[in-house]
DNA sequence: AACATTTTTTGATGTATATCAAAATCAACT
DNA sequence: AGTTGATTTTGATATACATCAAAAAATGTT
């Protein structure tokens, strides 16, 4: 089954008309390791679910990749900001293993949007479900130190470690490489 | 005209049928200095909106206050927390100033949305612009350091610096009042 | 104006994390 | 197995910010 239509169930009823229409709209990608899915200055798409794969989303400040999030199999993602303002996200998105991703692009977004309005229910709820994810990571960024921060992140996504090497995860972290390998000496 | 009303209809066209139910379910409150308008725990309202005002947001964090932003007159907010989830919200709210407040609950909020459907719309774009605001707080977090927050703060908000003390701005930056002071020496 | 309270600044010192350089380890390829 | 390149760790030193204590300045109250 599609699993852009199956992550919007988890939000709010599709009928059926909606259903057909989402499909017609779902693009797949097969992408290699290291490929690109979104370079900063292009909107391609606004909602996005990994079949099976690893992303990570990052932007350049100062002349160094940060990264902002990783995204592994079974979740929901994309970038607010294009679908809020039709404008190009700063974040770049890069796979990090071979992937199998399934796409909406904002402009038929928007037109599903306008055939369905019962859609903007889900469109609500996942960005209420964004705004509480990035709550979190926020809170996280601002009273935790590094050390319980590469904690939480094992907590949550334990996976990660064995699919990324440690340069990502301290960019991630907000910390340095070799702060991230003392940190974790113990 | 209803603050509140006024605001959703930045988002998004409200049907007169619209517009009165949500009169009706405007409550307007007035707030001296010091007053808590939420406290964590208790699910009092959804959205608001300062006619007149100040309000500082913040949770307790080993013990101490940590603020997590500032409010000021004509911005809509409120938790999204309870809205996405229906439980109380961690965040307590407090009055800066002596202030007059006009908010929805949250159950009259969800009512809404069942008795007009379209409204989601307008729900889905205040979720997508406070997503857009919290992704740049934690970028801010991430890849600042407490200078380059102070001069973005003040950019950003600043009236602030003249209607609260120096330590909510610290707390907000993540810092102490101490560094805060040493950073605006120059 | 005098006093009490709150807010802001200053000083001395400690700690977490950054930086730079190099070594050690691991993984991929022939 | 040996070579190459990428990743991770280690060491020495520097910097940003925290902590604790106290002084100075500002604000509110009688």
């Amino acid at each position: 089954m599609n699993p852009i239509i199956q992550q919007f169930k988890r939000y709010g009823f599709l009928s059926s008309e909606a259903e057909v229409a989402i499909e017609d709209r779902t693009k797949c990608f097969f992408k290699k390791k290291n490929d690109h899915f979104l370079k900063s200055g292009q909107v391609l798409s606004s909602y996005f679910v990994l079949e099976k794969g690893l992303i990570r989303a990052y932007f350049y400040h100062e002349g160094k990749e940060v990264n902002t999030w990783f995204g592994e199999e079974n979740q929901i993602f994309g970038s607010i900001l294009p679908v809020y303002t039709n404008r190009p996200s700063f974040e770049n998105i890069q796979f990090l293993e071979d992937s199998e991703v399934y796409a909406i692009s904002v402009e038929d977004l928007n037109d599903l949007y306008r055939m369905f309005p019962e859609l903007n229910l889900v469109g609500r709820k996942i960005a209420e479900e964004v705004c509480v994810i990035l709550e979190e990571r926020s809170i996280s960024l601002h009273t935790e130190s590094a050390t319980e921060r590469y904690q939480s992140l094992i907590r949550l996504q334990p996976r990660l470690l064995s699919r990324v090497n440690l340069g990502h995860i301290a960019s991630y972290l907000g910390i340095t490489q070799e702060t991230l390998s003392r940190i974790r000496r113990y």
